[in-house]
DNA sequence: AGGTAAATTGAAAACCAATTTCAAAGGGGC
DNA sequence: GCCCCTTTGAAATTGGTTTTCAATTTACCT
């Protein structure tokens, strides 16, 4: 993880931002915990320990995250953005529980593939992609009414 | 067209609502042009013939629209809910181009299996899906810069 | 260290699409 | 036509996101 803290501070300094307490408590807890969250999941969860940081902060700073690659943002279609940490992994794409909310990563290079063959039939480069399938997972199938 | 029309009717009066003015227009307009528009795309051109109707009937009847199967709901993260009439062809996804902002309809049934698999390896059940393609369509990457 | 310019912070306000409210107007079965 | 229930449109509300602004903090210079 530490090499990830690094990177946030060289980033910022290359851009001419600063380095506060505040971006260094937001990006430990937001290494922490690496699920989905969206800017309120995070700012409920610093509010805990560190009362005095406000959601403007910790929203700006998710932002400079998904600039510098830290964490790229997510819209699952709830209305809210959510913003994973990039680990230094393939594009993946995610499986949503209708029930539970339950989110499930996953990635299919044969899927990538042929969506680069379907994106060359149309004289299309692709920049980026996403897919989402929403379900029933296997918990929710099984207590379903 | 008409047979849309007519199966936009039976589900009014089998819900117990009613056929209106306002809902016929609305549906003309939305059915003669099927591309993917938001409320306000739709509100804005409707204005124009029809002065008296309002956003809230527009965004109201669109809602009908894609309970009864007429429209579906696409969100391509621009920050607007679109609606794309549903022909009664397959589900198809969407190639998107980040500079012009058109949209290419495709299917790709090789696509659709995969999914399945993916699925049923995590023992989802899919209910639905959406995949989306964002890059530079023919016509932009000629006058790229 | 101390000074200074520029960035950051947090509270509150603004924003914007989506959604709801409510009184007036409009369907449609009788 | 009558009555009950739905619909309509303007305006207000919601909810997440984004910006404003004065006070504070940081980075850099000497």
């Amino acid at each position: 993880m530490g090499e990830r803290k690094q990177l946030f501070r060289d980033y910022l300094s290359q851009q001419g931002l600063k380095s506060t307490r505040q971006r260094e408590i937001i990006l430990d807890e937001f290494l922490r915990c690496d699920s989905h969250l969206s800017t309120e999941d995070l700012y409920l969860k610093l509010r805990k320990k560190h009362p005095g940081i406000g959601y403007a902060t910790v929203y700006r700073t998710l932002k400079i995250f998904s600039e510098c690659g830290i964490a790229a943002a997510r819209n699952f279609g709830d209305g809210q953005t959510r913003y994973e940490s990039t680990t230094c992994e393939e594009h993946h794409d995610h499986l949503i529980c209708k029930e539970c909310g339950a989110i499930i990563e996953f990635e299919d290079t044969r899927i990538e593939q042929l969506q680069e063959q379907v994106a060359r039939d149309h004289g299309f480069t692709i920049v980026s992609h996403r897919l989402e399938i929403f379900g029933l997972c296997a918990k929710c199938q099984k207590q379903a009414p």
